[in-house]
RNA sequence: GGAGAGGUGGCCGAGUCGGUCGAAGGCAGCCGCCUGCUAAGCGGUUGUGGGGGUAACACUCCACCCAGGGUUCGAAUCCCUGCCUCUCCGCCA
């Protein structure tokens, strides 16, 4: 969510990010409309509470001494039913505005390219050598079913399409790039872990920015509480500091949360209905980050850097793009994706998203923090991304590191969680 | 699931029959004074959000004592609902 203020005074700002995401600026104009509405009638409803209040203290008095004070009171009960009429609709407005604002997008960072879609995202830099095949390399979704260590078509049994069971070295390998993951950003890059709640409330989804915009995104229970189930670590962890007041020698805060996130891919019919790429179910370690404004960008070059060293440790080859305006995610300010080479289907895919959300998730979220030897709070920024997605993890091992007689390597860096050095048909 | 207790400022904690209560007191913090140093002591000061105002301060008004409703001229104080926490019993991985 933007300032308001920074909506009202800076609204050529606003409207120019509009126009670089590729947005109607219509949105804008509605919320100006009401906000103004709002701020008139606010300054109305303060001037008669004001008369009220006086008139009710003078009312405390005349009673402590003793007078009548039939009159006064009649003229207070007169105001008073004014200003209930008042406030609902007083209400209304700040309800209409809030929802207005919660569905304007964040304003893109100066350095984050124009574009309009995926094709006009940057190249940043490319890391690895592609593996070279004497022999026409198979899709994950094969190499895995023909080791028997991925199963499709029994997880649709048993859940449906989107599902997958892994089996003995395959659910192994999971569990290995888990740890091997978690392991790297406690031990090295100095994250604290955290395992979370994967069922939030929509204050938590809020906060974040999933809702209410992108509510059918979201798996839901049927449970009169309304839970739901998590899209990314994201959103307990980013959440864990809602409503608090940091302090400034608690900055920057770095966490990091191995969790299963649930999506309903809706309007994704068709798109990768094969392999572990676009599943209902995965697994992801996710890094999140809280720090100081002045900060946030140096800390979001270091955060892309640590999810880049997972996949340099595997030896996955990979490149970083700088997304732009118009492939964005709505609460971000500027993102990084790290995608990995896919042999098979010949091209790179994402496999991580790092991102800067300036103020906007914890202006949302309420999560400030005091400077020491300042008056008033500031909100803190926030950042995450992926490190990395799982499953992409494992099929991209399986692609880029199988061998023409059906085995799949595993890289040094696992070797030691799996006891292994191979992966082979039985 | 059953029975009870409670949710007040950064923390602890008081709020009488509803009436200058944004809220006593303590701790912590900050600024002075005192002091050979440290400790103690003395005086002052310190919440958040928003509106108006200002070059920026100042100033001023409104709201906020878990959340949302209600009663009332007026509610931290009374009533209802929800959420959360704690204790005891039961059940359970």
């Amino acid at each position: 969510m933007l300032d308001i203020r920074f909506v009202r005074e800076r609204t050529d700002k606003v409207i120019d990010a509009l126009k670089k995401r590729g947005q109607r600026t219509e949105l804008l104009d509605k919320f100006l409309g009401i906000e103004r509405e709002r701020r008139d009638l606010l300054r109305e409803v303060e001037d008669i509470r004001q008369t009220r209040n006086r008139l009710s203290q003078e009312i405390g008095r005349m009673k402590k001494e003793g007078r009548d004070a039939t009159d006064i009171l009649t003229e207070a009960k007169t105001i008073s039913d004014q200003i209930t009429a008042k406030e609902e609709k007083l209400r209304e407005l700040e309800n209409g505005a809030l929802q207005e604002l919660l569905l304007i997008p964040n304003i893109p960072h100066e350095s984050v390219p124009v574009g309009k879609d995926e094709t006009e995202n940057k190249e940043v830099r490319v890391w690895g050598d592609k593996p070279q095949f004497t022999f026409e390399p198979k899709n994950h979704w094969d190499i895995g079913e023909n080791l028997g260590i991925l199963d499709f078509e029994r997880a649709g049994k048993i859940a449906g399409a989107r599902f997958v069971i892994y089996k003995g070295p395959g659910a192994k390998l999971e569990r290995a790039l888990i740890n091997f993951m978690l392991n790297l950003h406690t031990k090295e890059h100095g994250y604290t872990e955290i395992f979370p709640p994967i069922l939030v409330n929509r204050n938590a989804m809020t906060g974040t920015g999933q809702l209410p915009k992108f509510e059918e995104d979201l798996f839901k229970l049927a449970d009169e509480r309304g839970f739901l189930l998590i899209p990314t670590a994201e959103v307990p962890v980013t959440n864990i500091h809602r409503e608090e007041i940091l302090d400034e020698a608690d900055l920057p805060i770095y966490y990091t949360a191995y969790t299963p996130c649930f999506r309903r891919e809706a309007g994704s019919y068709g798109k990768d209905t094969r392999g572990l790429i676009r599943q209902h179910q995965f697994n992801k370690v996710e890094l999140v980050k809280f720090t100081k404004p002045e900060d946030s960008y140096k800390e979001l070059e270091m955060l892309t850097g640590n999810a880049e060293e997972i996949l340099k440790r595997l030896e996955l080859p990979y490149r970083v793009v700088s997304l732009c305006t118009g492939d964005m995610g709505f609460s971000a300010s500027k993102t990084y994706d790290l995608e990995v080479w896919f042999p098979a289907q010949g091209k790179y895919r994402e496999i991580s998203s790092c991102s800067n959300f300036e103020d906007f998730q914890a202006r949302r979220a309420d999560i400030r923090f005091k400077r020491k030897g300042k008056k008033g709070t500031e909100f803190v920024h926030t950042l995450n991304g992926s490190g990395l997605a799982v499953g992409r993890t494992f099929a991209a091992i399986l692609e880029n590191f199988q061998q023409e007689d059906g085995s799949v390597i595993i890289p040094d860096a696992l070797r030691h969680f799996m006891g292994a050095e191979k992966i082979s048909k039985k």
